[in-house]
DNA sequence: CGCCCCGTTGACTCTCGTCAACAGACGTGG
DNA sequence: CCACGTCTGTTGACGAGAGTCAACGGGGCG
C-alpha cells in the first residue's frame, strides 16, 4: 500500500490518456458500449478490497488471479472463490463488501464503477438479466462447494479441486497452480498438512504428477474415479 | 405421488375459477400485476421437484417449509437451504433443476411459470434487478454457510443455525423447529448424533431449553457467545 | 551466502463419525 | 383400548480421519 494510488483515486485519473478496455470481451454487456474499465494492477498478496469497505468498484481479471475470503476473529479463513483471467468479481448485495479480495500473484484487472453498472442495469433489462445470470451461476458454484465442504472427504475435496482448476485453465490436464497450499486448504476447509499429504497420496495412486510444488499433471480418469459422483 | 396431480398439470388447470394470489406480497415485482401464482400443496416429505428435472416453475412458500438439497450416489446429502413462509425458490441457471426440493411438512405454495417471470425480466429492467438482487442475497447466504461448513466446530454450527432460524421466525427466541435432526445434520455437515449431543451440551450450558425435541427456547446471549465472531 | 517462506513428512491428539442400544411419540390394527 | 411396529431422538462406547505440533529440506530473494 503506502503511496500506491488506491482505486479510490481512479475516477479522477480517468483521463482520456488512460488506456481503456471494454468489459465485453466475455460477451457481456454487449449493448453498453460506454461501459469501459480502467486498467489497474495489484502486487502479489495485495488487498483489492476488504470486508466492510464501500463496494465502489467491480473488477475483471485480465491477468493473474484473485481470491475472495471471509475470516473469523481467531484467524480461521474460508476462501469463497478464486477469480482467474476473464472472471468478474466484486458484486455485492448492499453497499459494502462482505468479504476480502486479494491478489494471488501480480495481477492486472479492469476496474468498473459499480454505480455505472447498476445504472446500466436499471436502464437495460438485458444487462440486468446478464447480471442475474452471473449471480445465479455463482450461486450454483457456491452450492456445489457447500456439498464438498459439508460431505466430502479430504481426498475427494482435493481431487475435485484439481479437476475444477484444470477445467478453468482449459482442461488440458496440465497446469501450474496459481495459489499456495494454504489457499487451497482454506478453500477446501482443510489444513495445509492434510492438503500436502493428500497430494502425496494422489501421486502414489498415479492420479497426478508433480514437478515442483505448483506444476501439476493430472491423470483425469483416476481423479474422477476418486470424486466418483 | 400416485394419482396426485403434478404441477405439470397446473397451467391447464389455470381456469378463472382457480383462486389466484399475487406474487407481490413481499413487494417484489410490483410493476407486474399480471404475475399471479397458482395455489398448490405438498404433503410432508413430498418432492416438489427433483435434480435434473425441467425447471418449469418457481415457487413461493405460503405456509409450511421446504428444503433444497444435493445428494451423492452413496446417499451423502447436503441441504443447501430451507425455504420458509414468504421465501421464493426454484430459480436455476439453465433449464433444469440442479438440486431437489422437498416439503418438510404439509406445505402450501404459489406456483409461477418460470418462463413468465423470465419474460417479465427481459421486458422490465426493474424486475430483472430485483431478481438479480435476490440471487445476490442468496449468494451471500451461501457463502456464509461455506464459512460455517469449512471452518466452524459442531457447537458453533448448531448455535449459528439456531440463531439463524430464530431470526427467520421473527427473533423472539422461542420457536418450533420445522425440520428433523437429520435435516439439521445434513444442513450443517454433521451427523444426527453429533447434532443431538450438541443440543444436549448447549442445554447443559444454559444456552437453550428444549420442550419436546422440536420446541426450543434460546438464551441468545450465550448462543451468540458460542458463535462469537 | 544466509535467511525466510513454502511445502513435506512424522508422531501424536482430538473431534466427530460409526455402531449399537434404548426411550418416547405416534399411528395402525386387532 | 391396548399391543405392536415404526420413526425420531438420545446416549454410550469405540474408532477413524483430520488437526496439531514439530522438524526439516529446498528454493528464491535480498
Amino acid at each position: 500500500m503506502g503511496t500506491k494510488p488506491t482505486p479510490r483515486s481512479i475516477p479522477v485519473a480517468l483521463g482520456s490518456r488512460t488506456p481503456r478496455r471494454s468489459i465485453h470481451e466475455c460477451g457481456l454487456f454487449a449493448d453498453c458500449p460506454d461501459l469501459v474499465g480502467t486498467p489497474f494492477s495489484y502486487a502479489r498478496e495485495e488487498e483489492v478490497y476488504g470486508e466492510g469497505e464501500d463496494a465502489e468498484f467491480v473488477y475483471r481479471v485480465v491477468e493473474g488471479a484473485v481470491r475472495s475470503h471471509k475470516i473469523l476473529s481467531d484467524g480461521r479463513r474460508q476462501i469463497t472463490g478464486f477469480h482467474l483471467a476473464g472472471n468478474l468479481f466484486g458484486f455485492e448485495q448492499g453497499d459494502t463488501h462482505w468479504h476480502t479480495a486479494e491478489a494471488l500473484s501480480d495481477t492486472r484487472v479492469l476496474i468498473f464503477q459499480r454505480r455505472q453498472i447498476e445504472r446500466a442495469a436499471t436502464r437495460s433489462a438485458e444487462v440486468a438479466c446478464q447480471l442475474w445470470g452471473m449471480a445465479t451461476t455463482s450461486l450454483r458454484d457456491a452450492q456445489d462447494l457447500m456439498l464438498l465442504l459439508g460431505r466430502r472427504s479430504a481426498q475427494e475435496r482435493v481431487a475435485a479441486f484439481l479437476i475444477e482448476v484444470d477445467g478453468r485453465f482449459g482442461g488440458t490436464g496440465a497446469f501450474a497452480l496459481p495459489m499456495t497450499r494454504r489457499d487451497i486448504a482454506d478453500y477446501l476447509g482443510l489444513t495445509i498438512e492434510t492438503v500436502s499429504r493428500t497430494f502425496s497420496q494422489l501421486e502414489e495412486n498415479g492420479a497426478l504428477r508433480r514437478s515442483g510444488s505448483r506444476q501439476i499433471t493430472l491423470h483425469r480418469g483416476r481423479l474422477r474415479h476418486v470424486v466418483e459422483n
